[in-house]
DNA sequence: TAGATTGTTAATCGATTAACAATC
DNA sequence: TAGATTGTTAATCGATTAACAATC
């Protein structure tokens, strides 16, 4: 068996990806492992080997070729295509994510919300019409989805998690304040902002 | 000199606090590095190794006092006082942050919204006002914050990156997807939700 | 050609884990 | 006491870096 990508390399090719998308805004066309350093922080020797894990992408002497590596890199985190989210939370932070403008030219985009306060339900957030959770896993299973985003009170969490596993879903982003429990199979990722800042005020006198 | 403590340590500190919030909430007294384990999929070791830097806070047989570890960790993480933040940008994303109710508790609150557009300069989100950019600067160092969160279009995140910096201050958590220059002494981080999907899109067939 | 930069190896560095004496 | 769990050491494991031959 191939050995596997270690799952810290998988982490940094979305920065790379990030970097290259903004190079190729810019208009450039090559760039180097030096230049990408710079922009983030990584070192070199590690940006090389990191891709060279995936194949032979750039020229000796000339570097990287920015639109190549670009598709490449899209290829390996598979979003040369655009997945579909399911939003569950449709307060202030679910709203802010479901008018997003930033996902679409980077392999995503929201396709159905649920909340379960009757007071929303039915309202709409731009093209979505605000359905109730109790049409979740079935909605998500009927329409196939895979990823989901959680942005609902830390409260409802774990069991909102519950459903959207029973729904199909292998990876979440969760927005709430708590850890989830969840299968061996599903993904998480947290965003929880005080988790930054108190890593930060750690150097704060 | 002593030896500085790792910061992939002083990165899980926060996780460790979250979960013995979550846990005196729910009237808990003991835990272990064990239950701790468990909850967060940080192995038991790890946990006693990384509050081991710091000193003794538990009891061979018990565990730990959850209320007094808790405490320690705030010390530690100089969350046991509340940090005024700046917040830039009040658009969605800043908009809602600036009401999100999480921060207190946690050791942080919001104290100033700043953004650039015209249309809502002067108007509250909340208790606030919103300022122009334009006042930025002096604000921040009339207040002394040494915090700010930066929720602005990509486009102008190193302008106003540059700005806070002037500011005085130390600590950026940046919502914008591009990765900012700043001197050594400010820290970063990052919160781009299409960073954390694309780096599970790689998992998903 | 001379200069630049990759891909890759081997060495280094640092983080994690297993194991257990200490002790509550 | 017997059982449980810490704090810590030493071993293991894995990630990063330095260096350079290959080559554009």
């Amino acid at each position: 068996m191939e050995r596997a990508i270690p799952d810290i390399v998988v982490g940094r090719l979305p920065h790379y990806l990030r970097a290259l998308q903004h190079m190729s805004l810019e208009g450039r066309r090559l760039t180097s492992s030096q230049e990408l350093s710079e922009r983030l922080g990584i070192s070199a020797a590690q940006i090389r080997k990191d891709l060279s894990l995936f194949g032979e992408f750039g020229k000796q002497g000339t570097g990287y070729q920015i639109d190549y590596l670009l598709n490449q890199l899209r290829q390996i985190l598979k979003v040369n295509q655009i997945w579909d989210i399911a939003l569950v939370g449709a307060g202030d932070m679910g709203s802010a994510i479901a008018r997003y403008q930033g996902f679409t030219d980077r392999g995503f985009r929201v396709v159905m919300i649920f909340d379960n306060d009757p007071s929303v339900i039915g309202s709409q957030i731009g093209p979505f019409t605000i359905q109730s959770t109790d049409e979740l896993v079935v909605a998500i299973q009927s329409a196939d989805v895979r990823i989901a985003m959680l942005a609902v009170p830390a409260a409802n969490a774990q069991e909102v998690a519950d459903m959207l596993v029973q729904a199909g879903i292998k990876s979440i982003l969760n927005y709430a304040p708590i850890s989830l429990n969840v299968p061996d199979d599903v993904h998480v990722q947290y965003i929880d902002p005080v988790i930054h800042l108190q890593r930060m005020t750690y150097y704060l006198e």
